[in-house]
Order: C-alpha cells, then structure tokens, then sequence
DNA sequence: TCTGGGGTCCTAGGACCC
DNA sequence: TCTGGGGTCCTAGGACCC
C-alpha cells in the first residue's frame, strides 16, 4: 500500500524587485546604480539595485546615507501601483505552468508542481524554462527554490541570487542549509540569532544538532518555534499551496512626520487622512471593523499603541476617525510624535453578521446617530477599562 | 539628516463567565 | 473564609517578513 505522496513546491522571488521594475521602464538606468525608496528628509531605501548593493546599501537604510555611500546612484521613489501591475503579470505568467499558484508577497510565490514534476528526470530544465521565460517575457528576474516542503522552498530560492535555481531533496538538507548562518533560516531574525549565538549557535548545523538533543536553553529562547524548526530541518512541515489566498486580517496607515510634532489638530488632520483611506479600503472589500487601533511613535522611538473593540463593525470615515479621536484624546494627549499610525482589526464581512441588533428592542437608539452611538460606545469601554483619568473623562461628556 | 510602511503571528495578563 | 479551573475575549507589545 502506497503512503500519500507528498508534494513538490517551488518558491519563487523576484530578484530586487523595485529597482528591476524601474529599469524595465527606464532601459537606460539598466546596470546602473539604482535605490527606489520614500520621499522626505526621513525616507529609507527600499529596494538597492545590485550595483549598488556593490556600494554598500541595502533595504532599510536611511537615504542620506545611501546619497553618502553613493553620490552618483540614481534615487527614484516608490511607484506601488506601477509594481502591483507587475506583479499582476507574474502571477499571471505562472498560472500557465500550474493551477496552483500563492503569491506570498509582492515579489514571491509559492507554486506547486507535483503533477508537472513528479517523477521527472530532469526538474531542472523545466525550472529553467520558468525563470527564463519571465526574463525574456516580462522583463523579470528571479531566483527560483524546489522542494518538498514550502520552508525548504523558500530558503532554496534565497540560496542563490540573482538568477538562481536551487533544488533541495531531503537527503541534501544538510549539506546545502547546515553551513548557512544562523540568521538566514526564516523566522530567525536579528533578536533571536542573537541569543542563539550567544549559546554558540551560529549556523543551521548547530541548530539542528542542539535542537536534536533537546537543549533546553535552546527550546527557551525559541519557544513553540523551536519543535518547527526541527520537523522543518527534517524536511517535514506545511507543503500545501493555498490557492484561495488568505482575507486581509487587518489593515492600517502610518506616516512618519516630516518633523515631530506634538500639536493636536495636525495629528488629528492625519488621523483622518488615514480613516478615509481605510474607510475606502474596508467598503471596497465589504468588510466592516470592530477594533480601531491608534500608534504614536516619539522621538525616541519607542512607540505605544491603544485600541478600542466596539460592539458592531464600522467602515465609514467618521466612524473610525471618531474612534480614533477618542483614544488619541484619552491616551496620548500632549506627547510629541515622530509618528502616528491608524490601523483596524476584526475584520468582518457584515453579509455573515449572525444576530443584527434590532433597533426595536433598543428604541432609545433609533433617535441616535452613529458618532452618538460611537461616543457611548467608548465611553462604557472607558469606564470598564479601570483607568481613573478615562471614567473621568467618560463622566464629564 | 539617525532609523519607512504594510502586514502576520505569538505571548502574556486581565476580565468575565460558567 | 488567604489559592478552582477552563474557555474566550480583549489589550499591548514584540519579533519577524517583504
């Protein structure tokens, strides 16, 4: 009796995304040294072209020191709807190798080849096809990863750029990935690999072996991740494509100021800004929110958050600026902001709403508007909330 | 002239209910 | 009247990824 076979999925990321797509509409900056990044004194690089990568910059590095590090690059800012089309087309591209396609990001999906694959002599050639036909087609170029498991997928993509292709069977998860440092297996990150290599964890080898023996200090500083990184390290874990795409589970704005700022009505202005623009996002997907969130970021960067679940979901401009107003006036009245950011979570899509308050059993509402409705809301929360200043101000309206 | 913006998932503690 | 124990919802913060 034959055991379910398992799959073969292929990941696939765009090779410095941003700057490629610029010099696909811009031929003669090709080669050339190109950072596509935010506008204003405080934006930082998001995409390096490989030249100047060669310089020293990278993704996340403030631009004045990109423009120090490189005086001569060309600096262009960020066009998103100009890389969305792209993306649009890559996905499109892949969708004729196979039914089963999930963009992960932007720049990347995960593509199961199973049926195309199996059994294939050589996965290789067909891979190639892949990645040379969107190079000659759209203009695009990646780095592709085979595997059996969606983790192993990733990190075969990310073994080789540019133009890469990388096939990890199981029996070569040691030898390709062991020698790889610590802070090169997803989901390790600067915080963690820190603490990893203070106990001499430096590559995946020792993360395996340390794990393999159950260290325990290890398993501390990993928590429930660290059982994932084993059966990932094993070769076993999720290798299901998810065609259908997961719904947004949350959607918010944030803006660094040009400058700090600790006045009221120019936070306020943004709050609104940014209500309008998740208003239009939440009625264009049907969706309603029950929890308004806002963030402050100061000086110092260290930035708090404060939210508000309501009762019934939301998606009108007013509505989520109100909310957001009364948790701006409650919790971060007179801080100095570097940033402030509006998001919205318990997301919902009010077709499925199971028991609809009626207004029949609550006459006293039908006379209220909704920013009346809004305010007692909050109010209630306030008071609930156990915060002596908040009931106080719950009390006075 | 220090350090973007949009997401996801996890954790830990408190409130509340049965 | 010094200690229950789940389960769920909510909040806040942190780590990570692209």
């Amino acid at each position: 009796m034959m055991g379910s076979m398992g799959h073969i999925i292929m990941h696939i990321d765009l090779n410095a995304f941003f700057a490629r797509a610029e010099e696909i509409r811009h031929p003669e900056y090709e080669g050339k040294s190109l950072v596509v990044g935010g506008r204003g004194p405080r934006g930082v690089v998001s995409t390096a072209s490989y030249a100047a990568r060669k310089r020293g910059i990278h993704s996340g590095m403030p631009l004045f020191q990109a423009r120090r590090l490189d005086p001569g690059a060309i600096f262009l800012p960020v066009d998103f709807p100009y890389y969305e089309m792209l993306s649009t087309s890559f996905v499109s591209y892949l969708h004729r190798f196979s039914a089963l396609v999930e963009p992960a990001s932007i720049d990347e999906c995960y593509v199961d080849l199973s049926v195309q694959l199996r059994g294939s002599a050589d996965p290789l050639a067909y891979l190639k096809v892949i990645q040379e036909g969107l190079r000659r087609e759209i203009g695009l170029n990646s780095s592709i990863g085979l595997a059996p498991t969606r983790f192993l997928a990733k990190m075969g993509s990310d073994y080789k750029k540019p133009l890469g292709i990388t096939i990890i069977r199981k029996k070569d998860i040691d030898a390709l990935l062991g020698p790889l440092p610590i802070e090169s297996f997803w989901g390790i990150g600067k915080k963690t690999s820190a603490k990893l290599r203070e106990l001499g964890i430096k590559d995946i080898a020792s993360l395996k072996s340390s794990l393999l023996r159950g260290e325990k200090s290890t398993e501390r500083i990993l928590g429930s991740f660290a059982s994932t990184c084993l059966l990932w390290l094993k070769g076993e874990g999720d290798d299901e494509v998810r065609v259908s795409g997961g719904e947004a589970k949350s959607i918010s704005r944030s803006l660094t100021l040009e400058s700090d700022s600790d006045e009221p009505s120019i936070l306020k202005a943004r709050l609104y800004k940014m209500a309008e623009e998740i208003s239009a996002l939440l009625v264009s997907e049907r969706k309603k929110a029950k929890t308004v969130t806002v963030s402050l970021r100061d000086p110092s960067f260290h930035t708090r958050s404060r939210s508000c679940t309501l009762g019934r979901g939301i998606d009108g401009a007013g509505a989520i600026f109100k909310t957001a107003e009364g948790i701006f006036d409650s919790s971060f009245s007179g801080a100095t902001a570097r940033l402030i950011g509006l998001g919205v979570s318990s997301l919902h899509d009010p077709r499925e709403e199971t028991v609809q308050m009626s207004f029949d059993d609550y006459p006293e509402y039908e006379k209220m508007d909704e920013t009346r409705l809004l305010v007692n809301e909050f109010n209630r929360k306030l008071k609930n909330g156990g915060s002596l200043m908040l009931a106080r101000e719950a009390k006075r309206k």
